[in-house]
Formats: structure tokens, sequence, C-alpha cells
DNA sequence: CCGATGGAAAGTGTCGACAATATAGCCATC
DNA sequence: GATGGCTATATTGTCGACACTTTCCATCGG
């Protein structure tokens, strides 16, 4: 039923590229070249320069002109103001899933908690992630904000991806994530708009404050290493 | 001292649609030919494309594969969709601003708000819309968090330049938002991150209950004037 | 008279070539 | 030996032409 729109050339090398990209295939500072990359992929560089302006207002590279792109660099600093966009958006989209989405829908996220309670207690911590993307992707939708949604989905959830992989926050957090999130489905199923925004910036906020403490931790072994 | 970066010939042109599809000179709704627009602004098409993909990750232009772009539509819905972002965004730069702003920041801020008084106080009340973006400018800059100022001046704000202009809201509200103003100020000097967020939420959300009351008007007396 | 089919016409997608700009390396000069 | 300017090279910016898709309209069949 939905009508699937066509795919141009420009749309399937933005997603390669955005996939390596995220998935560190292509490493962060990496210069791209469009005649290399016009090669590699074998299309025109109108093609590339296409990609790659997608890529750029995904802020998974930055362009100067006459000069180039760069994939962006990664910085402790930058994950930081990351997280706190993240905070106040996908706050938002709580409250807004707590006014906007359906019972059914609300019905379908207790589901997903459900089974995700059975693979954590399962010890198939492997599914986290996966998971918890799935879990915030529906409430995003739920908010039935298009703007949100947008940002959220094409923008900011493919550089955090990207932060997480490349700095190897695969991260455990499991289950009190899962009661977190638990609270908030809570939260929203009583359309307590106040309280669901709150427990998704708090949950949000524990996720920085815990990659803030890996990253302090990793920093501090690379010193006693190098000293 | 600001190392000005050379300006291609495809940012010109990016720059002259945004100001005339956000002033209104290219309605709402309008579409985009390439071919047209690359012989009435006397580039090559592949410049015009690139403007126009430059317009969509602003999110001012909608574009289709194979068929083209056009102008986003206005709805009162799209309104209140950017007002619910905007929110948020500008909530959690607020209170980033009152963590993060120099002390001198906060002084050129009194300064801005008792210039603004002055005139307020002098009837010239046709420098608000300029005066508010000027104070809501220097709050998201005083975030110090580049996503979140690159998402609103780069973004949003011409986005509700546009819905301003187009459907006429050069807006009154200057006294009691002056108010709002100072004492937004006022909690981002004292350093209460807390009540600046939440003051400048609601600062918003007057103000976009304020729109929504207006559109609903004119949707009555359109009403009645067609019956 | 209405719907389907076919084929122009117009528009977008892609390409290769040329022009303009930045970078690197070399030589001359201080 | 270091610095400044110049040339050579490589890369990006821009262009016009061609390929493909969509859209519109006329024609045909029911």
């Amino acid at each position: 039923m939905l009508s699937e729109q066509p795919i141009t050339s420009a749309d399937k090398t933005f997603f390669l590229l955005r996939r390596d990209i995220v998935e560190g295939v292509i490493p962060s500072g990496t210069k791209l070249s469009e005649t290399e990359l016009s090669t590699k992929y074998a299309v025109s560089r109108a093609v590339i320069r296409e990609a790659i302006n997608r890529l750029e207002s995904c802020r998974l590279v930055e362009r100067k002109a006459n000069v180039g792109a760069r994939v962006v660099a990664l910085t402790a600093q930058g994950l930081i103001e990351l997280y706190e966009v993240r905070e106040a958006l996908e706050g938002m989209a709580a409250r807004l899933a707590a006014r906007n989405m359906t019972d059914q829908e609300i019905e379908g996220l207790n589901a997903l908690l459900n089974q995700h309670f059975q693979e954590v207690k399962g010890g198939e911590s492997y599914y986290q992630e996966a998971g918890d993307v799935d879990f915030h992707y529906r409430i995003i939708q739920g908010s039935k904000n298009q703007h949100l949604t947008n940002m959220l989905t094409n923008g900011i959830y493919h550089l955090v991806r990207m932060y997480r992989v490349q700095l190897g926050m695969a991260g455990p957090r499991v289950t009190t994530a899962f009661d977190e999130h638990r609270h908030i489905v809570q939260a929203i199923s009583n359309r307590d708009e106040e309280l669901a925004e709150m427990l998704m910036r708090r949950h949000i906020t524990y996720s920085r404050k815990n990659i803030e403490q890996k990253l302090a931790d990793e920093a501090g072994s690379n010193r006693r290493q190098q000293a």
C-alpha cells in the first residue's frame, strides 16, 4: 500500500556511504575525494556530490568550499552536545506520544517491552541495542510530529550510532534501562505527559552519564598506559 | 579575523532562493522547475540542483524523485509542530545558556533588553520582530552547543519566519513578551538552569497559543464571510 | 460517452569535459 | 637555513548534452 518512490543512483550511493561512515568502515576524519569515490562506486561525480551534500545535511560530514568534505571528527564534547539535543527532542517526543499515541500503539509498545523482558531474562543481551532503538523509534513515531521525527530518525540517530560504534559503546546498562523503559511506557499509558517527558529525559541523561563515565575511564587508562 | 570562506555560485543561488521563499516572493506550494530557475538566475542546472538540495535539508522545499521540488505547504498543524520543536530546543538552549554564557554575554543581553525597553516605550514597535530574533539568537549562541545552534539558526528559524510572513503574523504581544524576556535573562543571570528552561518554554508556548488564537479567529471570520 | 493505449513533450537524473581554486613542491632570495 | 613567491598538480565548481522517467494528450476500442 505504501507508494514506494523510485530510488535514484544518488540515493543508493548516499545510503552506502552513510552506512560505511556510521559503521566506521570510513573512519572519522577521512577526506572524501569526489573523484576517488566516483571510481569506487562506479558513478559520476555529480551523483557523489549529491550524496555528500546529503551526508552534510545529516551532519555526518563537513564541507568547505573549494577544499572538499571530510567525515566529522568524533569528540567527547560533540557526543555530549548530541545527547543534550536528544534529551530535549526525545523528551518532547515522549510528552507528545503520551498525548497522541493510539491505544493500540501503546499496547504494541507494551508487547515490545514484554518481548524484551523475555530476551533479557534469557540472557540475550545482544538484542539490547536493536531493541533499544526500536523502543525509541516507536515513541518518536508516536509523537505524530513530522519535524521531530525527521530530525531524530534522519539526523541524530545515525550520528549517535556512529559514536556508539566507533567509540565502542555497545554498553550494558541492560536491566536498568529496561526498568526505565517500563516506567516511560507506564506514564504514556496513563497519558501523563509531564511524567513521560521527565522520565525520558532522565533516561537519556543516565545514558549520557554512563557514556561520559566510560570515556573518562578510557582516558584514565590511556594516560596510565602512556606513562 | 574571521576566515571568510569563498562563496560559490551555488551558495549565492541558495541564499537568493531561500530569501524569496521565506519572504513569500515564491509562494508556498510553488513548483520549482530546475530549467526555469536556471534561466532565471543565469546559472547551470547543477547549481540550481545543489541549491534545491540545501533548501530541502532546511525543510523549505520537498522533493520527489523524477518529479521535482515544491515549496512546502503551510498548514496550521505544521506551524504547531514547529513550535513544539522550538519549545524543546530553545528550552534546552536557555538551560545551557544559564550554564555556559559568560558574564559579559549576560551583560550584553541585559543591555539589549534595556535598548528594547527604550524602543518599546518610544512606541517603535516595528523593531519588535528584529529585536525578538536578536534576543533568541543570543541565547541560542550562549548555549555553546553547535548542534543546537545549527538546527535552530539554519533550519527552524527560517521556517518560522516563513510562517510569520506568509500567514501575516507580525504579532503584537510586545509588552508581555518583553516582560517574559526580562524574566528569562534574570534566570540566566542567576545561573538558574531549571527556571531559565521553564520560562523559555512558557514564553514559546504563549507565543504559539497567541498564533493559534489568531488562526482560529481568521478561520472563524472566513467561515462567516463564506456564509 | 468513457476508459485504455500509445506516443510525443517536458522535466529530472546522470554523465564527461572544462574552468576556477587550493595544495604541494621547487627555486630564488634574504 | 628559513622564508617568500612561483609553477605544477590535483581537486572542486560549473557547464551543456544525453538518458530516463513522468505527464499530458490524442487516438482507438468498448
